[in-house]
DNA sequence: CTTAATAATGTTATATTATTACATAGTGTT
DNA sequence: AACACTATGTAATAATATAACATTATTAAG
């Protein structure tokens, strides 16, 4: 069984490019840009996305399909994450989601739902935007 | 300038077979259910989805690519929607978010965020399969 | 150390989801 | 009627994701 921290060749790759973007990646994006590195194949890039999601090293902004790197220790854990998403800038950034976990988490306990995770997707103006 | 209640032919349609439906349904498979209303091809149904989710009357699941009907006025004028979501059975439920949404769009305002929407979905097991 | 089991990789092909581009038809306004 | 505008129809293709299977690497046991 892999451990968090022994990430296989592939990962490492696929990671490193997230980390080192300021934007969301896309699949096909990352792909064309790691064939040097000896990445050919869809699937090699979207099993490693699949386990770095896993992991939560990655975090996947589901109304992009695109991939950005977790910008918040707790999510190793939770695998909850929280983004905003400037509509006009196309900016996203990951809310530090202490706080919103513990609102969300009791709210699926009222509803009587066992809750593994959430996925909360906001849209709007960022900052400068607006 | 189209108005809220008086959808076209292929919206009626494809609202129709939505809120007809028990669980999201995804675009090609409403596609394939009316062919014999005379929508023969994905632009058709994409088209009125569209409409369909900015009047408020659907909601994308993200995270399945599939659409459903809103089972909450609220939403009409919102457009902001969260769901639970079971791992188990698939089980899709909109979960009556005035509370979140209250809660939530304090929390877009101190990240200075000028909010317009969101999306929430929770993942987990739901009453019946935990 | 070598064998067996498991996990990771490589590769081709294909499935699924979504959009572009352009032609045609309907609707409302002046 | 002429115009603008919205909706529809259609073909082609783009973009996203997975299936299936062969090969190689890693781990654990004997």
């Amino acid at each position: 069984m892999q451990r968090q921290q022994n990430l296989t060749k592939n990962q490492k790759i696929v990671l490193d490019i997230i980390e080192k973007s300021t934007e969301p990646l896309k699949a096909y994006s990352i792909l064309s840009n790691v064939k040097r590195k000896g990445i050919n194949a869809p699937p090699q890039v979207y099993r490693a996305l699949d386990k770095l999601v896993d992991m939560g090293k990655i975090h996947k902004i589901e109304s992009k399909n695109a991939f950005v790197a977790c910008q918040n220790s707790n999510c190793k854990v939770s695998k909850a994450a929280a983004f905003s998403i400037c509509e006009s800038c196309e900016e996203v950034t990951e809310i530090d989601n202490s706080k919103i976990s513990k609102y969300l988490s009791s709210f699926a306990d009222k509803i009587g739902m066992k809750y593994k995770k959430y996925n909360l997707e906001f849209f709007g103006l960022c900052k400068k935007c607006k």
